[in-house]
DNA sequence: ACCGGACGAAACGCAAGCGTTCCGACGCTC
DNA sequence: GAGCGTCGGAACGCTTGCGTTTCGTCCGGT
């Protein structure tokens, strides 16, 4: 088994999904843009499913932690600056929405996905609320999900969903926003 | 030709694209579906792209317009409430994302959906944030389009791509929160 | 120098689905 | 009641892609 082979294999892969979408995908394809006969291929995965599985697995793993700015503004604007990065990306950009489009039709691919990428992410707001809240800046009771729902569908919506672009000053505006909304949440009830 | 013949092969085809999704459709199995010949299907178009975009128009037709409820947080509730009813219809919580997905890769189709879908929401939103500022509840350099992306960029993420619940519990928390943006959103500008 | 495993390439049988064509049946109009 | 258009159903040739198999080759270990 060439690591090189298994390589180029994963990458004509996302390079194939990105193009055709998840449902279009062909393995004779995949192989050719790899450079690499089938029978290479079937040696490592059994099936289309078996290999869309296992590599999609790779996709969530260079989320990094949130450093920490010392303020909740700071906190946000560098979560959401990050998740811009990664939502510009050619590949993930064209990847992520025919994932969740797939994922109601494919448990397996969905548990994969879930258990992955989306408790990652929930991690992540939720540190960040916790800090808000060790710093004073927050009320105890603030809802973690509700605002790893807002920091995360927005600027999803926004750039994959309109396919519109967010630039800095789209960024400040968002931020202060999401700011502005998490301490209102609780001080009102 | 049939009216009648022509709804069956719309619905089928709708049934068809939320049980597939938009790559895999198969126009036999539409045909079979809606209990017609292919050829009473060919009569009416010409292609499995022709038909897929002229019945996508007919998606964001039924959006009705926002009674004015007197207040700005009486308004967003209400959208709010009206994109949980659509976006709980079984078949249009599988399409749209389906459609999100494919739009990049067809122009031809992006631009129909964009078109319908996209200007009657932005219109939407506008509408709520003109009223807002005829009120004197919001400064009248609010962004629209932030407010557009927060209103739909939430609901939609919670719903569609985490698949989770959006309880009247949440709703409510989720306008506050928007609400409190909006207002928040100028006022240090 | 040899041997075995992984390699690229090509062909296999099979299934699905495209868009087309032909058929006999049915219903409406004149 | 004769004629025309649409109907459902079936078959057509064609393309794509699956997963398998068979080659001959190349490279690394002993």
């Amino acid at each position: 088994m060439q690591p090189t082979v298994t390589a180029a294999l994963t990458r004509a892969l996302f390079e194939e999904w990105a193009a055709r979408g998840y449902a279009a995908i062909s393995l004779e394809r995949v192989a050719k843009t790899a450079g690499v006969g089938k029978a290479a291929l079937y040696r490592r995965w059994s099936s289309k499913l078996a290999m869309v599985s296992e590599c999609s697995e790779q996709l969530g793993i260079e989320l990094a932690t949130i450093p920490d700015t010392g303020t909740l503004e700071g906190d946000v604007r560098k979560l959401l600056g990050g998740l811009r990065r990664l939502l510009r990306h050619p590949i993930v950009s064209r990847i992520l929405p025919d994932l969740h489009a797939e994922m109601p039709r494919n448990p397996e691919l969905a548990q994969a996905i879930r258990g992955r990428l989306q408790t990652e992410r929930r991690r992540r707001a939720a540190t960040i609320v916790e800090r808000g809240i060790a710093r004073g800046e927050l009320d105890e009771r603030v809802d973690p999900e509700l605002v790893n729902d807002i920091l995360g569908g927005v600027i999803y919506w926004r750039m994959i969903v309109t396919g519109g672009q967010a630039d800095s000053r789209y960024l400040d505006r968002l931020t202060r926003f999401v700011v502005a909304g998490i301490r209102e949440q609780v001080s009102r009830e």
